[in-house]
DNA sequence: ATGGTAGAGTGTCTA
């Protein structure tokens, strides 16, 4: 089985990029986020007519998140339990879409970005990360991915240049301290093991040439259950995706399991 | 400190 994850940045202006991919690799779950769509919105025919099922949540403009899988899908969920609402539901509830794929509950995660450290969107970020612990708490005994954009570097090495990120997000010690919290309770960072750092990563602006200079993050992420972790034979990281015109500012992560 | 790029949709907002 293999699952991946990518932050898509629309899927309406990548959809051919998304069809390539999942061919490409063969993939049989795919969790997207920033899709930048509403439902009605959604590309399907081409996804249908390649066997893939869709369930997805999201509006225009931004967040989006959704879950295609050529599996059985069932038990869809969007949000998880108490989730933090930020403005309007229908926007807090493009974040996370969970389901059960191939008997794999599969989480498809857009971690609120925080914007600046005294914005009330990091004190939200941090909330969110919270509820989100304290929910995935009662499914550590189950097949489990959590995967997606977590929008924290947990690393410095991490970071393509840490003195650019010393009054940003994603590298706080607070913003950390939630993403070790979830590996605390059990979680395991299945793909970093396959992809060692330095200069590995999952995100690369688009200013500034930063992919073709290999100035990034790793901010992507499958955490895995227990027993989903022991189920992993390997995992790696698309960075072709990334390159060229046309691409999205992250690349996809893949994970396969036996 | 600012600006650089990209995507949503026409005004800026978001990342």
């Amino acid at each position: 089985m293999r699952i991946a994850t990518w932050n898509v940045n629309s899927i309406r202006s990548r959809i051919d990029r998304v069809e390539a991919l999942l061919q490409r690799h063969d993939i049989d779950v795919l969790a997207l986020q920033e899709t930048k769509a509403r439902e009605d919105q959604l590309p399907l025919m081409g996804l249908q007519s390649l066997g893939y099922d869709v369930a997805a949540a999201g509006v225009s403009q931004w967040n989006g998140v959704a879950l295609i899988s050529r599996l059985p899908m069932v038990d869809v969920q969007v949000g998880f339990e108490a989730m933090p609402l930020f403005g309007e539901p229908a926007v807090a509830e493009a974040r996370a879409l969970g389901a059960v794929c191939g008997g794999v509950r599969v989480w498809s995660l857009y971690v609120p970005n925080g914007r600046k450290v005294d914005d009330p969107h990091y004190v939200y970020k941090l909330e969110w990360l919270e509820r989100l612990r304290a929910a995935a708490a009662d499914w550590l005994e189950e097949d489990t991915a959590l995967v997606g954009d977590w929008n924290i570097a947990p690393r410095d090495e991490d970071v393509f240049d840490m003195a650019q990120f010393a009054t940003s997000t994603h590298v706080t010690p607070r913003e950390r301290a939630a993403f070790q919290h979830f590996l605390d309770d059990g979680y395991v960072d299945v793909v970093r093991p396959h992809t060692p750092g330095p200069d590995v990563y999952t995100y690369w602006d688009y200013y500034r040439q930063r992919f073709e200079r290999n100035r990034g993050l790793r901010i992507d992420f499958v955490l895995g259950s227990p027993s989903l972790a022991a189920r992993v034979t390997h995992a790696f990281i698309d960075t072709e995706e990334r390159a060229g015109k046309g691409a999205s500012d992250h690349a996809p992560v893949i994970v396969d399991l036996d």
